[in-house]
RNA sequence: GUCCCGUUAGCUCAGCUGGUAGAGCAUUUCACUUUUAAUGAAGGGGUCGAUGGUUCGAAUCCAUCACGGGACACCA
């Protein structure tokens, strides 16, 4: 790491004038009294008023310079801050002698942090500003920033340093605040319903809960391996077990998986089990949930969603086998037939293993002709068993479960289900994804013997849910990809010495 | 993993079929006391992602690598 650039050079240079004539350019205190935003709000009656300035006020507002206007004598700055932007007018005469041109002018641009105490005015292109009497430097900030109008475009840049990203795009800011109000109204919501918020373990001994590859780490004491979590599934169910009736649990799953526009390493949701309920409560429970969020967002119940338009007042629910006809137009004829389906994948150039099960089938058949056309919110319901290690099967149909997925704009947000109770069934369906991993399916559930003993003491009838939060959000934010939900994206490391490659392995 | 595209000044971007690099903003110097991406004038700033190759000559053509973006595959 090194300043040798010459715009930092320059910039360490005038931090040390700063020094000599006793500036401190990392000051260790503010004054600030208000916000731009209170300042705005409780000084915009000047627009209105005859007299447009009150030098009776007196504000102390900081933030960092966005745009400097010098104009001899005169200069306009603007300031921002958290809350919002604000116009500093600084006149020669108004601050004490010589700080105009000897500091002010030559010493304090754009990037530093200030801290300017005035009274408010409307200029004479109306715009309320600050008029300063005194101007403090808080942080000199020794590299520049990005071009002021196209702001930083750079996406590796904008993922890798986040931090200026935040700093030179506001809309930025404000798709990680509204990230921040949907997990805190979340947490609010399950709250209210009278559900715990419990922490499971993320380092796991056997990585359960979902089909995904795991990372692997090492704990060094007890000498053993630890997958992170995929899914907080199996421990949730143990507190059910336990006599927990209402859990759930905001925090990271990490998959070993594939990285694109909506897969990260380590993504967020949010898992939860009721029970003495069935998954048909959580279809209510769910759009309420989603009109809870969209009333304390104060978000309209249609959203743009790049070129499509989500309808949040539509809710549809259909069941899986239905859509495949209805939505994803197969002949109805073949969707319980699994040479049918074969031979209509092949016709459609979709590569298919003849070991496939029906349901497996059927899920393929759902993935590739009906996923995409979900565009408002649809609850796809009674998913195959054989694609359900873990739910409930179906009272009538045992072929399928009590089980329900929430798409929407043709993605997955949700997915529930009656949880599978009898440790007999959960033990066979257990065996079941054994032999699917020993016949090549690397991603087939592993047998949780534990978790088995767990359901032999009872469990409750339960239903459980989980929400991917990160998706949630690109929806909520009109966002397409998930680095762009994520403060910190996972990113390949630069690799600084590339004369070094070759030598390697 | 695979395929396609990209990487040029601090930032945003030009740079055609190969002839030793340009603009705007920023920066430096000067002018300017109500500007709105302020304005006017002058200057400085580059290992053209890296390494090889082709060529008299490479930002430009070729190969390999690195990183990023998009699509596909897998997953959520």
């Amino acid at each position: 790491m090194t300043f040798d650039n010459q715009y930092v050079q320059q910039r360490i240079e005038k931090a040390n004038q700063l020094r000599e004539v006793g500036i401190d350019p990392y000051a260790n205190n503010s004054n600030r009294n208000t916000t731009i935003e209170k300042y705005h709000n409780v000084n915009s009656d000047l627009m209105q008023k005859e007299d447009k300035r009150d030098e009776h006020r007196h504000y102390t507002v900081a933030g960092r310079i966005k745009l400097f206007r010098l104009m001899g004598k005169a200069s306009f700055l603007k300031i921002e801050d958290e809350s919002g932007m604000l116009q500093i007018y600084v006149a020669r005469d108004n601050l004490p002698e010589n700080f105009y041109n000897d500091i002010f002018k030559k010493l304090i641009e754009v990037g530093d942090i200030i801290e300017v105490t005035g009274y408010p005015f409307v200029t004479q292109q109306g715009e309320l500003s600050l008029h300063a009497h005194e101007l403090t430097l808080l942080t000199k900030a020794i590299s520049p920033l990005p071009e002021k109008f196209h702001g930083l475009q750079d996406k590796e840049m904008r993922y890798r340093q986040r931090y200026l990203d935040l700093i030179m795009n506001s809309e930025v800011r404000k798709t990680f605040h509204i990230r921040s109000k949907v997990v805190s109204l979340t947490r609010r919501f399950f709250e209210d319903k009278g559900f715990l918020e419990v922490e499971t373990p993320m380092m796991h001994p056997i990585a359960g809960g979902a089909n995904a590859k795991p990372f692997l780490t090492h704990h060094n004491a007890l000498g053993v391996d630890r997958f992170l979590r995929i899914a907080p599934e199996l421990y949730l169910k143990r507190l059910i077990v336990g006599g927990f009736e209402a859990v759930f649990e905001i925090n990271r799953n990490f998959r070993n998986e594939g990285m694109d526009a909506t897969h990260n390493p380590e993504f967020t949701s949010i898992e939860f089990y009721w029970a003495f309920k069935t998954y048909k409560d959580l279809i209510v429970l769910t759009k309420e949930y989603f009109d809870y969020l969209f009333d304390h967002l104060n978000l309209p119940k249609r959203l743009p969603y790049g070129e499509l338009e989500i309808d949040f007042d539509q809710f549809t629910e259909i069941e899986l086998i239905k859509s495949l006809t209805t939505i994803g137009g197969v002949p109805e004829n073949i969707v319980n037939d699994k040479q049918g389906i074969l031979d209509y994948l092949k016709s459609h150039n979709l590569e298919t293993k003849p070991a496939m099960n029906l349901g497996q089938l059927q899920g393929e058949l759902f993935d590739e002709f009906v996923e995409g056309k979900l565009i408002n919110p649809t609850f796809i319901t009674h998913y195959p068993v054989e694609i359900s290690p873990l739910a409930r099967r179906n009272d009538e149909r045992p072929e399928l479960t009590d089980r329900f997925e929430l798409f929407i704009a043709g993605r997955e947000i949700a997915n529930a289900f009656s949880e599978l109770n009898d440790p007999v069934d959960q033990l066979e369906r257990f065996e079941g994804q054994m032999a699917a991993k020993d016949s090549g399916d690397d991603e087939a559930h592993e047998m949780d013997e534990d978790f088995v003993t767990a359901l032999s003491y009872g469990m409750a009838p339960t239903a459980g849910q989980g929400i991917g939060i990160d998706r949630l959000v690109m929806m909520l934010t009109n966002q397409h990809s998930i680095r762009d939900v994520l403060l910190f994206p996972a990113m390949k490391p630069i690799q600084h010495n590339q004369l070094n490659n070759g030598e390697e392995e």
